[in-house]
DNA sequence: GACATTCATCGAACCGGTTCGATTTGGAGG
DNA sequence: CCTCCAAATCGAACCGGTTCGATGAATGTC
């Protein structure tokens, strides 16, 4: 059942049935609701690929996505759900691709077989060769975190480095002089990931401005990293009061490590940092932290690609987002001294 | 750039090239070297789309995931990953269509629109539309969890009943003899989701043949909604040593429950069931639990569709995994009586 | 040297839509 | 009654591949 099939029964050529549906031209009412009972009545549905390929565009965005070896956080994969579904409020569907940078063969198919209009690419790094292969395909991207040219592109972010920033003075308007960020792990530091890389650039330069001592540590995506990481900081340096993290997976262990050395939050020890709502609210007590917005960034993402692919020659844009710090139960003056 | 293109620089035939690339008829040495190097130097990749149409199929897999507002969960999002892994080791790529079981929009474009050469189906209701809508449709495809007549169809799915069952054994062999089932939300029982049901059903069953007192409450997806749940577990069912449960975002409330009842597992209290190794190896004690194997699914239910999309004509397959329950700390003999 | 056979390649049709220019139809205007 | 114009519709070309039957050249056989 093809559109010829559908312009047989109604006795019209083939063209007025598209246009019939597209309404690109005029045709008349009683045609039109012929049109339309026999498509009812047969179940017809125009081929995607016909008309990707006739149109030019297959009205699908592509999604890269980190590969399942590294294990998806939660936030990213609200993230990836959410972009599912606003890209269906554009009436687009979202093919995935897993690209760890090497075995991408999946990438290669989705960028340069035109399987798609635009590309959503995530957790890019700071310098990124997919960022470079898709500049010079000429195909319309978003990225999630930006690269050091940021102006030229179109991107969303959090700005970690301003939030840890500003957690950080929090921390010192409540007295506290010796801190610790818990960052993310040492190879995604190493690979030159920019939320680890600005969460640690504003964290030491803000500390510094406060004349806090401050220290750094890479801690592995997992609870228990997070228990050995935290355990190894309280033994060694005794004189922090206080943390802030933006390592979601690893605060079961760092809760477990304060609940082992028997500190109570926020009496003895304070904690904060970019954390999504749904587990700072599950923490105990709840964290005083700064959302990860996954819902908003991905509207803004796709928002951004559609726009583009609407009109490739509008100026780049970009969004950093500043979500605010939420005040729970996590952080409170230093009692120590 | 497109394959006329490349058949006039090499100086041969359209279909020469096309040839050359498929494989599908013989073509001298010469002329095969002579179209990649023009292939190589031009960059050229077939449109997929034409190639989709002219086919008759797309290489690509329709894979139907939870609407967002239903809070994926960790095992649901590593289950997505692997999915795109192992179709992209077949060649294919993956759609993703978010559906609520209603008239998807998304679901629609997917499933009518030629869009996909299959479909997986996740999180499947016991009595689901949407099957009947592909079955209809005459679309391959394949479901997580089975339906009621599950002869019919291929399918892919952990046998909670039967490892509930084993569960709840290993709990008697202990000498508890008074156990609580903490079971998925309200709503998902309701709307007859199979897990639910089966770890219900199987929970009860064995439960009584051991002459146990057994109970089976609905708890949220959420730690909070364990917490609330397991508290009042412990309050109004004092007598209950033992408990299991399928509901792994719960975790973490009845962990805190234990705590602050000042429970000790597995000396005062007993924890299993079905949770996914990650979690399970996370928890405190580490839990003697059954994984949920996440990733040996996708690539059954992958293997099952790629081999329906092959022979259409081919019997229907299923799988029904039944993991070990893997022993950990988390289960010891009942103290009391 | 004539003929059958194999190998490499070509040309055209086809997949199912969209789109452009051309054609038909009907009504208004002179 | 003829002309002109707009509305509705048609026919053909096109998007970029795949595939089938046909053609021509090279090889092998007797």
């Amino acid at each position: 059942m093809n559109i010829g099939e559908i312009a047989k029964r109604v006795g019209v050529s083939r063209s007025t049935v598209s246009y019939a549906l597209s309404g690109k031209r005029p045709v008349s009412a009683a045609t039109v609701r012929r049109i339309n009972d026999v498509i009812a009545e047969l179940g017809y549905r125009p081929n995607a690929s016909a008309r990707a390929l006739a149109e030019g565009r297959t009205r699908t965005l592509g999604l890269v996505i980190p590969p399942a070896s590294t294990r998806l956080t939660d936030v990213q994969l609200s993230f990836v759900a959410s972009v599912v579904e606003v890209a269906a409020a554009y009436d687009h569907d979202v093919l995935l691709s897993p690209s760890g940078g090497d075995h991408d063969r999946s990438f290669d198919r989705v960028v340069t077989g035109r399987r798609v209009d635009g590309v959503i690419l995530m957790e890019i790094l700071l310098r990124d060769p997919r960022v470079d292969r898709l500049t010079s395909s000429g195909l319309p991207f978003v990225t999630i975190g930006h690269v050091a040219d940021s102006a030229a592109s179109r991107w969303v972010d959090v700005d970690y480095a301003g939030l840890i920033s500003r957690c950080v003075r929090h921390l010192a308007d409540l007295g506290h002089e010796h801190v610790v960020l818990i960052n993310r792990s040492d190879e995604l530091v190493a690979s030159g990931y920019g939320p680890a890389m600005r969460a640690s650039a504003g964290f030491l330069e803000t500390a510094e401005g406060f004349g806090m001592t401050a220290h750094d540590v890479c801690c592995a995506d997992d609870p228990a990293a997070g228990l050995a990481c935290f355990e190894q900081i309280l033994e060694r340096r005794p004189e922090v009061t206080a943390a802030v993290t933006i390592n979601e997976a690893a605060l079961p262990g760092v809760q477990r490590a304060l609940h082992r050395a028997g500190l109570d939050v926020p009496r003895d020890f304070s904690l904060t940092g970019v954390i999504a709502d749904r587990l700072a609210v599950d923490f105990h007590p709840p964290l005083t932290a700064a959302d990860v917005p996954a819902g908003q960034m991905a509207q803004l993402a796709v928002d951004l690609l559609m726009e583009q692919i609407a009109d490739p020659s509008a100026p780049p844009r970009h969004a950093l987002l500043a979500p605010p710090i939420t005040l729970r139960s996590s952080t409170g003056a230093c009692r120590r001294s």
